[in-house]
DNA sequence: CAAGCTATATTTAGGGA
DNA sequence: TTCCCTAAATATAGCTT
């Protein structure tokens, strides 16, 4: 007799999963389950969702429907990063927000200051909290490190979005006639997106983007 | 006696339903959980994840880890859709701004652990926010305060992002620290979500963005 | 690695408040 | 629109092939 073949499904706790295999394998599932879940509800409720991840290996995977493009643009023209509503808001509050942070590190710095001249006068440590520097140096690498990490970002990008092309063409194919819409983009090697000058239409072996009484379970 | 309360989840067919009010339920409590996926792959896989939703109603919903002007800069940075090298270079290196800062907040906090453990008599000041691993932590310590609070944090760095040169990391030195890459807007008059100004930066009741834990099924 | 396979863990229609 | 409840529909963690 078989005993068990399976535990089944184990809780897990909701934290960065520790082995790298499993991680990878999670992300795969669970990112087809995403976006699965996302086709459905533009399906069901008719409405335009994008979504956009980069896997833990810096890879774009992306879902939109009708097109993440369509919705990214919309989405910026309705927060105009700019100047808009929410953004004038928050230069308003900028100030404010500025200084009770600032009230706040000078309250930190205030204690630092302290400890380091618990021997002297509190008076003194007052004073140099008000005075702020410890922090001010790091910011001299920063510019250095920005232009390093944006080296290493560009690059990465640009290597992603010219690989892969092929893939399960034929069962898009097939699908696409029932949801033409939908756009799923994976700037990656990933196992079964489907790209097409740039704009992909397809989706993991699930199909999830397209039909789904189709789909096989 | 009550022979069945009800009959249970009920299948339905993957097309745009028909009752507006069923549909309008079906769009809220899926794009709840939609999120929530989102929001459980982030964590599990460390990854990086905007979701861009736009409700029946036209209203925008988004999810984004760390934030959706994050992730959306990585995109359109990746695909060159946008115009010039230089508007690329600028989201780069907007997105090296937020890893910066945050390599900078690391930074400060170490500094102060030094001056800490040096006098060894701050250790009150530990909590002051030295945890740069807000998100791997138990979020669900957070009160509703707090992330009022997270919120603004976020909304300065931000401005302090767009023109970091002015601001420096005062303020990220202080909120960053706090939480830093979390980001769930609702563009509506959703119930929970705290509204300032025309602009939300908060969660559902459900609280997915945040613990999960202590979301209560 | 990517599929298949359980046996559970979750999600969610539907209906009521 | 949100919350609760129930039961059925799905999604998946951990293994196996």
């Amino acid at each position: 007799m078989m005993p068990k073949r399976s535990k089944g499904r184990q809780k897990i706790q909701m934290t960065k999963m520790e082995k790298e295999s499993n991680l990878l394998v999670t992300f795969s599932k669970r990112r087809s389950g995403v976006f699965k879940k996302a086709s459905e509800l533009s399906i069901l409720c008719g409405v335009e969702i994008a979504i956009i991840v980069f896997s833990p290996g810096k890879k774009v995977f992306s879902f939109g429907h009708p097109s993440v493009e369509t919705i990214v643009d919309r989405f910026l023209a309705q927060n105009p990063p700019p100047n808009s509503t929410a953004t004038q808001f928050m230069e308003v509050h900028r100030n404010a927000n500025i200084h009770e942070l600032n009230m706040q590190l000078a309250c930190v710095t205030s204690h630092l200051e302290a400890a380091k001249s618990r021997n002297k006068q509190l008076s003194d440590i007052r004073k140099l909290g008000e005075d702020n520097h410890w922090w001010e140096g790091p910011i001299e690498s920063l510019g250095l490190e920005e232009l390093a990490r944006l080296k290493i970002g560009m690059s990465v990008l640009k290597n992603n979005i010219d690989d892969h092309k092929k893939m399960h063409l034929v069962e898009a194919a097939n699908h696409v006639p029932l949801f033409p819409i939908c756009g799923l983009v994976g700037v990656d090697s990933g196992s079964m997106e489907v790209k097409e000058l740039g704009h992909v239409v397809s989706m993991t072996p699930h199909g999830f983007v397209l039909g789904y009484e189709t789909i096989t379970r």
